[in-house]
DNA sequence: GTCTCGGATGTTAGCGCTCTCAGTCACGCA
DNA sequence: TGCGTGACTGAGAGCGCTAACATCCGAGAC
């Protein structure tokens, strides 16, 4: 299935591979679509055709019971006319939008970014518009005006890449039974949620490193806004205590590079930090740079695991080790939610959650195997 | 001035800072905009005002004429009411969506994706929804795709941002008089065009490395099908001719670190490789990696400029001296000639180059003081 | 041959909004 | 008093489409 409208099938038999495009040199001025002042509708068809408009709707609607000569007749003038259905006036007149609503954060982070893109695909897989209204920060009311903003759009489907929990206010004001999934967002929200185990990646994270015989993790942080942020606290201090290691306080960043740095800065004076768990890949870098800087070696004197596994987490110097995060799955998961509620006319409040992985490269173990 | 439709200001005033939200634990069911089962209409809100709908409509459009004490009322019952106007109705009556369309390749690469976030949030501020349509490729099928999906979606003008010469060829299957803009697309094309000067980029990174003393400049290249791509060759090259330098055989690369990393392999066993002009950052964290790998230091044997200064650049080892592309004004200007172009009904063919900035960090030169 | 049935098509209403064209009213001037 | 004027408001007609309800017609049952 295509997102939005997609020529019926037949129309290549009808019509040839192509439809009669521009002549060279035309320009663009006669190309199919804009023959007349006025885009074709639906109408311009069926005279065209011979037909009613009622017809020409039932052929683009892929009903049954239009006869197989009449239909090509059809497709046949949609082809030649440069017929395009008005969304707007099938949203009007079906209620249905085929629109699935996004708030995300606006921001250029790996993660976000790759999710949204994901998500992107899916709906397009599914049929559906996706409408993206960024927000530039996380608060109520940003958020609620996002909020509105989509429902004006008519949106059929909410998904909010957010990590945060106060987003649920926000959804009063969507209309009643209004599917919305929370991607990222805190688990113990009262819509359906697609997350990837965070808690377990930063575990997988620690063991790891203290599986290589240190005897603690030191953990610079995400914002504590952040559900993310917050997931990976806990699993690395959960490991910490499960194995009975001393907790240290995290270091506080940001997600860029500048607060890795900075953290990387401060860990790189302290003797006893011979392995540090940063909460992901860009602080990483940061803190790669800060402890080159302070001739600390990695992995020989600190060893270093990241989270997110970006493209270029396997050329940081040393080769970061690093939990790889599988938005696409994260993506296409979230569309799934949507649209099975969307069908099935109901508001669930699933909760899928994707195993992240890790991924072992130079930056933790001394010795390992080279491996880009 | 805000996206789609905003709250008239008086509405603060009219009713208080905050709408009679759902009450604690009463669920979203109770919000303001569900009280009935259909989402109030213009006619709804008419009649609880007391006044016809083309007042409401009025009201909602900020016309003139519209005393004061109506004005009052109808903004009374629109926020009793929870009222949102529907773009649809509003889309398909007017024959505008307030909708700018995006054709933009579907990746996490740094470049596109802050555009398309500035673009983003520009367009906000002037009104306007985005429709993004991510095409995996560039080539004619799926941009023609995309355009004719974005078509049907009714956009008033359409920006493209992608690298490629050809899209103008999908152009041919927009409404006449649809104001397009290309984003970093060919200079030459015949739409208006926002372009970062990659030439004079290129030119100013390869005239710092001359000026270093080096004899020659390597290159690693991106995709020649990328307009960005070529446009950095062109300026790498004519700094070289200018300089009367040798110039090499650039090396192909594809915007990943990987490549980067595969050609820093294969420039450092050539020892006449003292500088390197390298397309991208991403790519150049490659090549730093690899002659890191290598024993060839950075910068005292080997000096190395990227494109781009993505936020992690300053954190590279060593910094990466790079480009800077201002994102932020290309998504700006964008659409802001859009925007001109829908004001006035013309479309024109109006150019915007933005300059780029050369951003010295101590990859490019021995001694340089530490700045990141 | 008449009746029924259901596949194929047409007809009629809207969906929620904007636009155009008419009012209505108070006021001021001749 | 009559009439123009301008500020305000309303009525009606669509925008392009879908949904629900006709209608038509030929095949099979009796």
């Amino acid at each position: 299935m295509q997102a939005g409208w997609t020529m019926p099938a037949e129309v290549a038999t009808v019509g040839g591979a192509e439809p009669p495009g521009p002549a060279v040199g035309d320009g663009p001025a006669s190309s199919p679509a804009q023959r007349s002042e006025r885009r074709p509708s639906i109408g311009d068809v069926a005279s065209f055709a011979g037909v009613s408009h009622q017809t020409v709707s039932r052929v683009l609607n892929m009903h049954a019971s239009v006869s197989k000569p009449t239909r090509a007749r059809v497709l046949a003038a949609i082809e030649q006319l440069g017929y395009r259905p008005n969304t707007a006036a099938r949203a009007l007149a079906s209620g249905r939008s085929k629109t699935l609503g996004v708030v995300a954060l606006d921001t250029t982070l790996y993660g976000p970014v790759s999710t949204l893109s994901a998500l992107q695909q899916a709906a397009q897989l599914h049929g559906y518009f996706v409408s993206v209204m960024a927000v530039r920060s996380i608060d109520r009311q940003s958020v609620r005006e996002a909020v509105q903003r989509l429902t004006s759009q008519a949106v059929e489907g909410l998904a909010i890449i957010a990590p945060f929990t106060s987003a649920h206010d926000a959804l009063a004001y969507l209309p009643t039974g209004t599917p919305v999934v929370a991607v990222e967002g805190d688990p113990e929200a009262d819509v359906a949620v697609v997350t990837v185990d965070q808690v377990a990646g930063a575990r997988m994270a620690t063991q790891h490193l203290l599986a290589a015989g240190h005897k603690t993790i030191f953990h610079v942080a995400g914002p504590p806004e952040w559900e993310e942020g917050r997931g990976r606290v806990n699993g690395w201090r959960a490991a910490l205590e499960e194995a009975g290691a001393e907790v240290t306080p995290p270091v506080l960043g940001d997600w860029s590079a500048r607060s890795g740095y900075e953290a990387g800065q401060l860990l790189s004076q302290i003797s006893d930090a011979t392995a540090i768990f940063v909460a992901n890949d860009h602080m990483a870098l940061g803190a790669l740079r800060a402890l080159h800087e302070r001739g600390r070696r990695v992995p020989e004197d600190v060893a270093v695991v990241g989270f997110d596994d970006t493209p270029e987490s396997a050329y940081f110097i040393p080769p970061l080790t690093t939990v790889r995060q599988d938005f696409e799955r994260v993506g296409r998961a979230a569309v799934q939610l949507l649209v099975d509620q969307l069908s099935t006319g109901t508001t669930r409040r699933d909760r899928v959650v994707i195993d992240p992985e890790l991924i072992c490269r130079q930056s933790s173990v001394v010795g390992q195997p080279r491996e880009t």
